[in-house]
DNA sequence: TCCCAGGCTCTCT
DNA sequence: AGAGAGCATGGG
């Protein structure tokens, strides 16, 4: 674990290993973190605001107290994981080395179930711009205030409405996915926190009767909201960096901790592309 | 203007 | 069970 100092108003964590805030917020995971004018970043996860910047070797947190830090954000930013001894154990492959490497600073955020999900049925088929302007209508027109934020909507807030109310999000043919996945959840019929403790196959199974999820929302929801870290979401890119980097497969190195593998190609591919 | 985006559903073999 | 069209919308 880092060392951490509680300071007046800033919560401080020295010395941090792999945590590179713009690595983090912009590998494609959440889709709510801003970068303000001064460099630093402000975020909103479970109705609580957030505000966290790099000073030195230090990452340092405006906004929030001990108890919240330590009971919440601590995992929220999953601080309890050592990623150089993962970083180590797929250096055998050079490509997925160079990728590591690459990405070293990425850190797998654990995000609120509900969000997650919803996110990534807005993600299908569709562009990140457009995703986050998705998510943002989403939040404003449905939320609640949070600080200068809004708060993500509940599933339960979203069950009420009907598919003219999410016209404003103009998301197209998710919209109907969104309000079917807020009725299993809101109901009852799927409890995600749940999912934390069944098997990777039986949980991706009933995130699948969701409509509109399939395996790959199902894999990112797995991976960035419930803890299952062998989730391996393929999507286009992934897809064409396994064919143009790894001959078609999935490197056996990165079984271990294959999500976490995942965000350093996914970083990767699209660096090289970009 | 055109292509395509962190896919999935539905239909047709 | 595998392939392919269609899907809403708008960023680049």
């Amino acid at each position: 674990m880092n060392n951490i100092i509680f300071e007046e108003n800033i919560i401080r964590i020295t010395n941090v290993q792999n945590f590179d805030l713009e690595q983090t917020f912009n590998c494609g995971q959440a889709f709510r973190w801003h970068q303000k004018s001064n460099g630093h970043w402000i975020g909103c996860a479970d109705k609580k605001c957030l505000e966290i910047y790099n000073d030195g070797c230090d990452i340092c947190i405006q906004g929030t107290n001990r108890d919240t830090f330590l009971n919440f954000w601590a995992n929220y930013f999953d601080l309890g994981r050592n990623y150089g001894e993962i970083i180590d154990s797929f250096s055998k492959n050079p490509t997925l080395k160079a990728a590591a490497e690459t990405g070293s600073g990425i850190r797998i955020l654990n995000q609120e179930p509900w969000e997650t999900l919803c996110s990534f049925i807005i993600s299908q088929n569709n562009n990140i711009p457009r995703i986050k302007g998705i998510i943002e209508r989403l939040c404003e027109n449905f939320g609640e205030k949070c600080g200068e934020f809004y708060s993500f909507p509940s599933a339960q807030t979203i069950a009420r409405l009907t598919l003219d109310d999410l016209a404003v999000l103009r998301s197209g043919f998710r919209a109907k996915y969104i309000l079917d996945a807020a009725k299993k959840v809101a109901g009852g019929e799927i409890v995600l926190d749940a999912l934390k403790a069944v098997t990777f196959e039986e949980a991706q199974l009933q995130l699948m009767k969701i409509k509109g999820v399939g395996p790959k929302v199902a894999d990112c929801v797995l991976l960035f909201s419930l803890g299952h870290i062998d989730a391996f979401p393929k999507d286009v890119w992934i897809k064409r960096a396994l064919s143009e980097l790894f001959g078609g497969e999935m490197p056996p190195e990165a079984l271990s901790a294959a999500g976490i593998a995942q965000q350093y190609i996914f970083y990767y591919i699209r660096k090289k592309q970009s």
